[in-house]
DNA sequence: TGGAGATTTGGAATGATTCTAAGCCTTGGC
DNA sequence: GCCAAGGCTTAGAATCATTCCAAATCTCCA
C-alpha cells in the first residue's frame, strides 16, 4: 500500500498535515477546482489552513509533476487544477469550467497524433517538446 | 482593395483611430504581443493611446473573432493576442512566450484530428464544439 | 533528540484586468 | 454639411488572483 507520505517522498517533497489534507481534496474531486475552491473545501478539516498556503502547496505539487495546473482559459480568472496526470483531453466552457472528455474519446483524440510530427518539431526548432495538449472549446453562445 | 474599416465595418465594429492603429500594428507582428507590448508599440504613433483602450479594444476584436486572445501558459502573468485566426498550433515556452508552429506542421497536425470525433462528443455531451485548441507545450529544463 | 533548513502563516505588495463616469467621436439620417 | 444618439476613449480607482515577506513552526536526517 503506497500512502500519501510513500508518493510525497517519491517526489521529493516533505510530507505535512496541509499537503496531505489538499492532495486528498484535490484526488477526490473530478471538477478541477480553484485555489479558492480547494481553501474552501478543507475547511472543515483544517481551519486553519492558509490560503498562501494552498497556493505554495499547488506550486510545489505542479513544480513535482504531482499534479497539473491548468491555466485560465478566459484569460482572467483564477487557474484550475487536476490531481489527474494521465493525458486526457479537456473540454472547456465559455464559463471558464473545465470538463474531462470521456476517456474512451479523449484517448482516441490523442492517438491520432503521432509522435513523428512531434519529433520532427523538436529537430526544427532545436526545443524539446514536453507535452501536446488538446482542448476543445465549446461554442460561446 | 478592403481597408481596414471595410473590415472593422463587417465585424460590426467601429472605425476609430485607435482601433485601426492596434489592429495595424498587431497584424505586422508575429510576436503575439500582451496588452502592454501592444501599448509600447504604438505610443510613438499615438501617445495618447491609454492602456484602457488597448484592452477595450483587444476585448472587442477578440469577441467580434477579429483576432484571438490567447490565455497565459504559466497561469499567472497577462494574455497574448493574435491577430491571424488561420488554424494553426502554437508552441509554449517555460518564460510564457508564444511561438507559431511552421505552417506546414501545423496543417499536418490539425489534419489529424477527424471531425468524427468532435462530432461524437458533441453528440455525447449535448455541447457545441467551437475550436480544437492544440499548444505543443516545450519542456521546463 | 537536536538542529538545519523547509514549510506555514497573516498580511502586505504586486500585476493584470476591469470598472467608472465624464468627455469625445463616429455614424446615420436629414 | 449638420445633428443628435449612442458608442468609444480616457485617467484613475477598484478588483481579483497571485506572490512576497518575515517570523513562528514543523520535518526529517544525523
Ligand atoms: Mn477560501
Ligand atoms: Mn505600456
Ligand atoms: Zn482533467
Ligand atoms: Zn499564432
Amino acid at each position: 500500500m503506497t500512502t500519501y507520505r510513500d508518493i510525497f517522498t517519491r517526489h521529493g517533497l516533505r510530507c505535512t498535515r496541509q499537503r496531505e489534507t489538499l492532495y486528498a481534496a484535490l484526488k477526490v474531486t473530478k471538477s478541477h477546482p480553484t485555489a479558492e475552491e480547494l481553501h474552501d473545501r478543507v475547511r472543515d478539516q483544517d481551519a486553519g489552513l492558509s490560503l498562501a498556503t494552498v497556493y505554495n502547496t499547488l506550486d510545489a505539487f505542479t513544480a513535482a509533476g504531482l499534479i497539473r495546473r491548468l491555466p485560465s482559459t478566459l484569460g482572467s480568472g483564477p487557474c484550475r487544477y487536476d490531481a489527474d496526470t494521465h493525458e486526457h483531453v479537456h473540454l472547456t466552457t465559455p464559463d471558464g469550467r473545465i470538463m474531462d472528455v470521456p476517456d474512451d474519446l479523449s484517448e482516441r483524440f490523442l492517438d491520432q497524433l503521432s509522435d513523428e510530427l512531434v519529433a520532427e518539431l523538436e529537430r526544427r526548432t532545436g526545443m524539446r517538446i514536453g507535452r501536446v495538449s488538446v482542448q476543445l472549446v465549446t461554442e460561446s453562445r
